[in-house]
DNA sequence: CTGAAAGCGCTAACAC
DNA sequence: GTGTTAGCGCTTTCAG
């Protein structure tokens, strides 16, 4: 299965070249004060030797690992997951490996042994992935939870003093109501997601915002929260169209809970985008392939995870000059990608069409 | 931001303890070795600095780190995400933290440098959780590459000599089939994902071997590739009707194609499963909201990074002490969920049901 | 029960 | 240009 061969440390290629570990560690490092001689032999030997430095030891030396600790909850969601493909590719560009945890959960509080195992393990900066959910922010303020390295929120109502990157997702529920107010939609329902989530709360304000300024009643029998699981929405849709029977359009929390819209409208024999307007949220790549295709707003999760990995190099950087680290907050815009779902008025935007902020 | 007030060291608290830096780790280690008095005062001081040991130090005199590397894949598609969702659950229930790779591409070949630097940081271990794809498993006969840690690999073709974990695609591409055949479709298509990917042949040999073991016809018109996408599984079933406009049955590689052929048929007014059959592949939760519901083959991508934790284990116990690490193959059974897209017998199954093997 | 010495693999600082 | 010394933060070994 493998060659259980120890592998070959300085010393031995120092031994093996005849010269000092110092030289071996000059010419590993590329340091122009060493012979062309000497520098070619040593670097034969230490392909021959097949030698690697070991970045464990330089960590501990240098008091820097260039390992990024990554926070994450919900793997197994698109979301966090496109935004952990943007923050590896991006850290990896960067040179920086990623020491990953996931929380057991969302709502996980008890982070203290989390921030732990990566401070022990010397990471230069923390992404903290997870979104805010009930009071699972609660301890970014508590002073007793020293960090002494930077820490870059995801997803994240902005707070004076610490670093967020996020999605605006009120201008996000706002673009897909006026979208669907211009369309001649009156009667807007909304399927909310759980709205201890923070994103949830904004889409919602968004939806209720918009009916106001539109002149439109709106009570509480005209949303329905649910889970952002399809099932859920199916039994959010059915309940929905109980409390509010002239509803003419829904706002869902995301493109999960849409899709189960246009199957409880298939099933009933409600045409959509005719009877019923959708408008979903996160436009996840198979929306264009439901049934109809279904009109949703644009999240760019890698770039979040992008963004979030440069933040933190800057503010890494910072941190080495002892520069006073600037606390920052992100807003990214999302878009409206219209299709057939919503498209009442078919003569106006005949086609799909991606409209970038 | 933060306080970049430096951590104490282990020196620090022995010197503030009154006692040598052994006994303050023997404290930390919960070693028998020490007076109760003595425990006492050092745990006290350890708690008022805030006094964490460091993993790397310890790494690199124990010349173990308790850290896996993970090399992946695609971490924007559900498979992979979830399949890390498992690893991440599992390392972290036995103490293991978690470094990660992701390769630009599913195809990259260029693997030396990222085994480096996982190896660099001392990782006892590899997961690599990359499909076999292509020539992109070229390398792991190559003897030039020394591991000297255990490596288990997903997906992938069992090989003599190293150590798999996989789930059954042939099994799986055969019970989608068998069932297709059982409900009456005689004429069945095939949507295969890109074949130079291990899973989708394993797929595509089963579509072939069923049709052949029933006495059906087959010829190279009945089966179109794709590439996972829905966009491309649009393209197919388009292309494949053309080629076989009897077609009475498809068997996708995947939900996301089986996806565009209930949009083809909900488009050009073709029922379903009346008049077409359709199953698809890895039973995405978003599949039972599908209009009509979709049968799928549930392949269990958790589990799949919970076992090759598991092995991995072991495999690093086997190491330490100097054992022969056996090579294991780990094939794991995927079970077939029926949903009305194929269920043309419906007095047989009338309703959802799961079937574990 | 406790401490002193040595060293994991490397690099910073200084000598020559 | 190159080598020597010291030490990053910890644990192992061996004395006492």
């Amino acid at each position: 299965m493998f060659t259980p061969s120890k592998r070959p440390t300085i010393k031995e290629v120092a031994a093996a070249a005849g010269v000092s570990t110092q030289t071996v560690s000059r010419v590993v490092n590329a340091r122009p004060d060493v012979s062309d001689e000497t520098r070619q032999r040593v670097q034969h030997i230490i392909e021959e030797l097949g030698y690697q430095p070991s970045a464990l030891a330089r960590s501990l030396i240098q008091q820097r690992s260039y390992t990024l600790g990554v926070v994450i909850a919900g793997l197994k969601f698109v979301g966090p997951s496109r935004t952990l493909n943007g923050i590896t590719s991006a850290a990896e560009d960067a040179g920086y490996s990623l020491l990953l945890k996931e929380l057991p959960h969302f709502h996980a509080n008890d982070i203290v042994p989390i921030i732990d195992a990566l401070k022990a393990r010397h990471v230069d900066g923390i992404i903290w992935a997870v979104p805010e959910i009930g009071d699972n922010r609660s301890w970014v303020m508590d002073w007793s939870i020293e960090f002494s390295i930077p820490v870059i929120y995801l997803t994240m109502e902005p707070k004076e003093g610490i670093s967020v990157v996020s999605l605006n997702n009120y201008l996000g529920g706002r673009l897909a109501m006026n979208h669907l107010i211009q369309q001649g939609y009156k009667n807007i329902g909304h399927i909310a997601g759980p709205l201890d989530w923070w994103e949830s709360r904004q889409r919602f304000s968004a939806w209720k915002d918009c009916l106001k300024e539109a002149g439109y009643e709106r009570s509480d029998k005209n949303y329905v929260e649910g889970n952002w699981s399809s099932s859920s929405g199916l039994t959010a849709i059915n309940k929905l169209f109980q409390q509010y029977p002239n509803m003419d359009a829904v706002f869902a929390g995301n493109d999960q809970m849409a899709l189960s819209v246009l199957h409880y409208a298939n099933q009933k024999g409600i045409r959509i985008p005719e009877d019923l307007g959708v408008v979903g949220f996160d436009n996840i790549p198979e929306g264009e392939f439901f049934w109809p295709p279904l009109t949703s707003i644009q999240q760019e999760f890698h770039h979040i995870g992008t963004v979030a990995v440069q933040e933190m190099l800057k503010a890494i950087e910072a941190n080495r000059k002892n520069d006073l680290v600037e606390a920052r907050t992100i807003m990214l815009s999302p878009s409206l990608v219209v299709r057939e779902s919503s498209l009442r008025l078919k003569e106006v935007q005949p086609r799909s069409s991606v409209k970038k902020p």
